[in-house]
DNA sequence: CATTATTGGTTTCATTTGCAACTAAAATCG
DNA sequence: CGATTTTAGTTGCAAATGAAACCAATAATG
């Protein structure tokens, strides 16, 4: 492996910014690398054992967090889109592990459970979910833990706001 | 809108989990979260105003902030893979932001820079890309500021022995 | 109550990805 | 040196994504 470092800098006489963004610092950047990581590393601990994506994932721990629900509330709980939804949904159904009814009272909606096999699942992923965000935490202690989780939900309550135009 | 607020509970009884997973605390999914809303209000920023996608963006920040690079410098920089930095690369080199020229001293490298046009481009977004950073960071304190420094980049450490099994 | 607007969800199509295979040029090894 | 391995980067192909159009069904409105 070549250990260079950093990037060539031959020509960084020449670089004469009007502002230098520095990119390890930009915060969208970091949470962005971050997550991916983290994303990733949990992915595989389903994808390989239980052939279920990312998408699929998140659809079935809101079942398992709230029950039953429509698609619309899944998309709103997930942060996912309709038709992210809607094709996780498709997937999970042909492998069996969510069944769907149609809403008696609503004919537009349809109401996702987990199947028994689903729930199986589910319960298998969940420790081992849990355990990897543990390990993520380790260098934690209970005041940092606090700590973040107030930072998240600050920046999560801006960001809304940033997307907000 | 419908302000149910909350998913149908109708069968939550029936639902008798062996561990349950609070989707809503569960920090790769906030992070996951957290980091698409911020990604995807930048993005709107240049995405627009100048045609550039985010994996495009990246890649000018690395150059704009270490000066000519190789793709290769351009992944370690990015946490992109490959591929992803030599289509981004083309796509830049097609816009004449970026230009390239083989190195002589190792022909299967080749070094990128920004053109005058790119340095431009740079110029106008760097600014932008800041002050939407000052708006997600507007309700911390500078401790709290620093406190997160310190959180993500032991996060960040975490993942990477996280990701390496 | 007929008409229009809204909501729930799926489908279509054009892009974007991501893996694996590939080419070309060093570097290493025998 | 010649043969093999590694490194740099691109390409092909199949799957994932996302925007916009679409089909129902319900809700709102004149």
């Amino acid at each position: 492996m070549t250990e260079t470092g950093s990037p060539n800098l031959d020509d960084a006489a020449e670089v004469t910014p009007g502002q230098t963004l520095l990119l390890e610092r930009f915060l969208p950047y970091r949470l962005s690398v971050l997550s991916n990581t983290v994303s990733k590393a949990i992915a595989r601990l389903y994808a390989d054992r239980f052939g279920i994506t990312i998408p699929e994932w998140r659809v079935m721990a809101v079942l398992g967090r709230f029950g039953p629900s429509s698609a619309a509330e899944i998309c709103k709980a997930t942060a996912m889109d309709k038709v992210q939804v809607s094709r996780a949904l498709q997937r999970l159904t042909d492998s069996s592990l969510v069944s769907r009814r149609t809403d008696k009272t609503d004919r537009r909606r349809s109401v996702v459970a987990m199947t028994t096999k689903g729930r199986g699942v589910y319960d298998d992923i969940v420790p081992l979910a849990l355990s990897r965000e543990e390990i993520l935490l380790e260098g934690l202690d209970a005041n940092e833990k606090h700590q973040l989780d107030l930072l998240l939900q600050k920046l999560a309550t801006r960001a809304k706001t940033l997307a907000g135009e």
